[in-house]
DNA sequence: AAACTAGGTCACCAGGTCAA
DNA sequence: TTGACCTGGTGACCTAGTTT
């Protein structure tokens, strides 16, 4: 069990989930408008209760507003939802990109008081608002603006034009962008204008809510297993456990980046994720190379209904989350979830949430690129460390498990305890 | 977007001075993000205070904007950041070229006002812009994209596949070169588009001002010679504490048992925590975003404090520093202390406490002996592991110690709080 | 007035070119 | 093959205008 992983799938924290918010596409009013978004309520898992509290999209707005208390903990957490845009394309890795460091000058939080902050329903980048009827972020809305302005026939599509549409890649295949804008439903005649209705920011907090109450109640189940069609394993508690420990694990260093990608692979190798980027190659002996090591596998993303929802922050859960959707759980075209989903992003390139965070910008760094100095490419080490470490790992979970009452504790407990007993272990113990 | 964020360590000019920002790689939550850069700020050692004053990366633009102020002095300062990109190659001195007499035909300046210039991080040149990624050259910038076009397979380094690549040797050996661009990061997924958003201009530049002002403080100390034997770095307090969390880590899975000893550390340099590290350096961070850099750190670059930093001349002396990091520090290359040394101690004596202690016999497994697939000893993967995750421990430090009150802690809670903290990166705040 | 967004602007880049 | 130059975008910011 690769735990690195993990996949992903989220594990939260009391005082730092993040919600990825997917919209439902239904409830929600506007056109295409399915909600997407980040709230960040208080600590726990309370979401704003009252409006006031609420500010959408605090992001692309450049006012000096800043001053903004950049800090407060921000759950994103999107609603089940898969998006069907077709894609079979690997899943990619995710990247994110630290909100706080994106957006708008000014401040580089996104959101003020209990804000929300949305992911672009076309790329799963930081949303800066409403744009053209789907939560879009700058560049998805500069691209249609364009694309719909002049009416540009963009060059087709070199692979099956079903590429996946991420941050990281959204450059890569205009054509395939442009078809994502309008499946997810931009449109010049879904615009809105002016201030957000109350109604509507009612009825978006109420979901993410409702979900979030959800939650609370059934963990995740998120199966980790590569087949994404999990069957039931008997104990599939446990082995959420262990991969969460796995995923804490990697979290530790990936955080939020995107940076997979971006070592990871070699131009070629890449794996893009995202990006089918056939031309792989350069393997050799850059040292960069190969992941597809079965080994790792871990498998991905499973299915889900359920929102996935990551702890960490990082964008990368949002991302990952978004991947997942996007690729419609495309079981694990050879790659590797765990890390993907790290990287890229941020992320490469914002990558980091924390990045920006606070109000000074001061973000713990979590780098998931390991250092390596004999040509191994990070997912290699990943991979390496993972292979070497996940008996060691399973082990304490065994042992946690033995432990009277502990697996009637429910999981998201079972994952903290043995989170946070980590670097207790050389502590006897009462 | 990865990028985004990222670097932007753009660079500028004011009166002419030149600021060679290496990035630490460390801070920077983001992959890489090593920030290298050249800041030109007014004759006087001030930096642009506004970002209105500040114009990033003029070079390249060949816009008509000409006209600028070429003759100030310029300074190059490179952020402490040792590159132990391996090299015993020959060491090609460097040399620069004008300045002026570079770039765009038009303008042989490179900047008009405050400009900042930024070095090429695979080879020294000037670069162009951040491409890829990372700050390249237009040479790099085309190099790598031929290579990741063609996915070519250049042929095998004639000597030990550690050639130094500086401008003036660049095309000696493609593998090399190839090599270098995805050690520094380079990357397709890493590309960032668009203008570099303000707050990381400004974050850059307040980085690079306080980083003035220390050195103003405390002149350099930075040995430029290659040998840089690491002067007593002022603050143990610092390394205490990283060896404190490296040791942690170990402590994770090795907890009491005196398995220590196994893989223990290399012989010697485990001992001594503190002691070696010279390089260490918690740099400073410059960290800009994340792509750049670290990342992909394998190779090696490493940060090293001392910031080189000339006055005058221009290029010249920013490829000595390029040089002196390139090369430099190489004897450090060998082994990252900082993980080896952790773990004796602690450890080790404990031991086997807990081993038996609950009075029905129940004890946590904490195995540390890896599991190794590939005939590798647990010390080595031991060490592996150290020298992977070292780089991204250190960021973590460093941002802890970034912390207002922090360093004021005492170490045992300085090492308590990021020790507990581990798992909580995901938490998003508070 | 406050909260929001379509569009415009222009700092910046991937890629293509082609002389050396 | 290289790398200085160009060209066609891209997207961070801004501003005018819309809706509460
Ligand atoms: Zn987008
Ligand atoms: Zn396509
Ligand atoms: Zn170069
Ligand atoms: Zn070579």
């Amino acid at each position: 069990m690769p735990w690195i992983d993990a996949s992903l799938k989220g594990s939260f924290e009391k005082g730092g989930v993040i919600l990825y918010v997917g919209s439902t596409g239904g409830s929600s009013p506007t056109p295409g408008s399915p909600p997407s978004g980040y709230l960040v309520p208080s600590p726990q898992h309370s979401l704003p209760s009252s409006l006031e509290e609420l500010t959408l999209t605090e992001i692309g707005a450049i006012k000096p507003q800043t001053a903004s208390s950049p800090s407060s903990p921000k759950v994103a957490f999107q609603f089940p939802e898969a998006v069907r845009y077709s894609n079979k394309g690997p899943s990619p890795p995710t990247q994110s990109r630290v909100p706080a460091a994106k957006q708008n000058g000014a401040t580089g939080t996104f959101t003020k008081t209990g804000g929300m902050v949305l992911l672009c329903k076309v790329c799963g980048d930081i949303a800066s608002g409403f744009h053209y009827g789907v939560h879009a972020c700058e560049g998805c809305k500069g691209f249609f603006r364009r694309s719909i302005q002049q009416n540009i026939n963009y060059k087709m599509c070199v692979k099956n034009e079903n590429c996946m549409i991420m941050r990281m890649n959204r450059n890569r295949c205009q054509h395939c962008r442009f078809k994502k804008c309008l499946a997810v439903g931009m449109s010049r005649d879904a615009v809105r204008f002016g201030r957000i209705p109350k109604r509507e920011k009612q009825r978006l907090l109420d979901e993410m809510q409702s979900y979030m109450n959800s939650l609370n109640e059934a963990p995740m189940e998120v199966s980790l297993s590569p087949e994404a069609d999990a069957p039931p394993s008997p104990n599939i508690q446990e082995e959420e456990a262990i991969n969460a420990i796995s995923r804490a694990y990697h979290d530790i260093f990936v955080s939020g980046q995107d940076r997979l990608c971006k070592h990871g692979g070699t131009p070629g190798v890449e794996a893009c994720p995202l990006s089918n980027y056939n031309d792989q190659q350069l393997n050799g002996s850059y040292g960069y190379g190969q992941y597809e090591s079965s080994s790792l596998r871990l498998s991905n993303y499973g299915p889900q209904e359920s929102p996935s929802y990551v702890e960490n922050s990082s964008r990368n859960f949002g991302n990952e989350i978004f991947q997942a959707q996007q690729a419609g759980y495309l079981h694990n075209a050879g790659r590797f979830p765990a890390f993907d989903y790290g990287y890229p992003e941020t992320n490469a390139q914002r990558g980091c949430t924390w990045r920006g965070t606070t109000s000074r910008g001061i973000a713990c760094p979590l780098n998931a690129i390991p250092y390596s100095s004999n040509g191994k490419s990070s997912q290699q080490v990943w991979e390496e460390f993972s292979q070497c470490f996940t008996p060691a790992v399973k082990e304490v979970v065994e042992f946690a498990k033995s432990i009277p009452g502990f697996q009637s504790l429910c999981q998201q407990d079972q994952v903290m305890l043995l989170k946070a007993g980590t670097f207790q272990s050389n502590v006897k113990v009462f």
